[in-house]
DNA sequence: ACGGAGATTTTGATTAATCAAAATACTGAA
DNA sequence: TTCAGTATTTTGATTAATCAAAATCTCCGT
């Protein structure tokens, strides 16, 4: 029905309308940059989506999803992050590797596979990197995460998200413990050498790690007495290969 | 680096191969209905293959697979087959839905993924209807198979392979308990009728199919003492869905 | 209000895969 | 051997997706 291509011009451009938050349209130069094609392409797809309906488009001003575009959108944001989450934890790939396999995948599951999926993982809210997978009904959970980068000394956070699909900074990441569910204590912050340095609850050894590394990693903020508990509720667990 | 356009000329054309038995180059026209495309179009990609030294082309004579051909080709079986049996054993398809399934997915899963997929599954040697699996290497194990509409009154043989891709088929055999690893009494055949009466070990119905059905079944033959027993060796068992 | 700078759109070409239909080549029967 | 019938190949067109580069628009700063 659709092609894997307006599939990804779908999947980009309902990614870019999130990031933006305010509802205005976006414009075909970052929605071109972001899919890795020249400016012109953009446009003239863009055009052609428009009248199909998935889109609005305001020449020079920019493009939005419509509703039936949205929803499409959703369903390969879903199919994305279910497969990531399978592939980690049902065939057990590394975290800093499923988003590449996705990106594949994501165009070749059909809905009754993606159906079993989901059903083998249990109905899972959140990917390995802690994004929101969206349900069948194309719903999407929201949480309100603050920024590591930008927590309080004596703070006790959670990490809900790392948010970043390149592999090396995964790997740091998983390497460092700052993985979803990790559990945190900011120890200081030091503007003027741009680090923040925290402990893991898991680990004796502080941590010191940059403001701009920071800044990818997500969290929710705790009570501050140091308790030791299980996952946050709707977690998806990251287990690590076997 | 190989489109899945060729990925399946190559593989259509493996199987022509396969069924000709006799070392014959495969007429274009035979591949052409074969990927259910015209005949000039089959012509046409056939030389550019060719020419990418993939096949050997005669013009007027027919195609072959050169060894590099062959291999890839062999690649895409072992996807196409492994994945099947993934949905079936993994995520509990029915047997009859997953040649669909796979026909999308076979060009999707990278080689990573797949040598999961063959670890979790014990390096099987055999799909869900029965078809042997090219191991990584690219070798399939071969074995000495009888056509059930073949057999004599009195013979006891295992079903080792159904041959159809045909979903309706496929449901009506698994009904019938026609599937892979099923112990079998023949009872009588009768020409005129078109027809094979058989038993099922586990089934006190006798069972009466005709000989069209029956030619798509494949067996092994037993010793006749009717022996309570495990699955063959090396066949992969179908289990059903959950 | 004007003029650039920078973004956006348009245009013309390209590639892969396909079809339809015309041209051509085999093959077997008389 | 010849020719008719069938299979194969060739040719010209089409569609989706893309790029490069030329044309055009917008908007900001003076």
């Amino acid at each position: 029905m659709h092609s894997s291509t307006t599939e990804n011009y779908l999947k980009h451009l309902l990614l870019l309308q999130q990031r933006q938050e305010d509802g205005a349209p976006v414009p075909t130069g970052r929605l071109a940059s972001s899919l890795e094609i020249t400016p012109g392409t953009a446009t003239v797809m863009v055009k052609g989506m428009a009248e199909s309906g998935l889109m609005d488009y305001e020449s020079h001003s920019g493009v939005r999803l419509t509703a039936v575009g949205e929803r499409l959108a959703l369903d390969v944001l879903r199919r994305h992050r279910l497969v990531e989450l399978f592939l980690v934890q049902v065939l057990g790939l590394d975290w800093s590797e499923v988003h590449e396999e996705a990106e594949v995948l994501e165009h070749a599951v059909s809905e009754k596979v993606l159906e079993r999926i989901d059903i083998l993982l249990g109905r899972p809210g959140f990917d390995p990197h802690g994004d929101p997978i969206p349900n069948a009904a194309g719903e999407l959970a929201s949480r309100q995460l603050a920024r590591l980068d930008e927590c309080e000394p004596g703070q006790r956070v959670q990490v809900s998200q790392v948010e970043n699909q390149d592999p090396a900074f995964l790997r740091f990441a998983d390497a460092k413990g700052l993985t979803p569910g990790a559990l945190l204590t900011i120890l200081a912050r030091d503007a003027m050498a741009d680090a923040i340095t925290l402990s893991r609850d898991d680990s004796a050894e502080p941590l010191v790690i940059g403001t701009a590394a920071a800044r990818k990693v997500r969290v929710v903020h705790l009570e501050s007495t140091p308790q030791r508990k299980g996952r946050a509720a709707g977690q998806a667990g990251r287990s690590k290969r076997a």
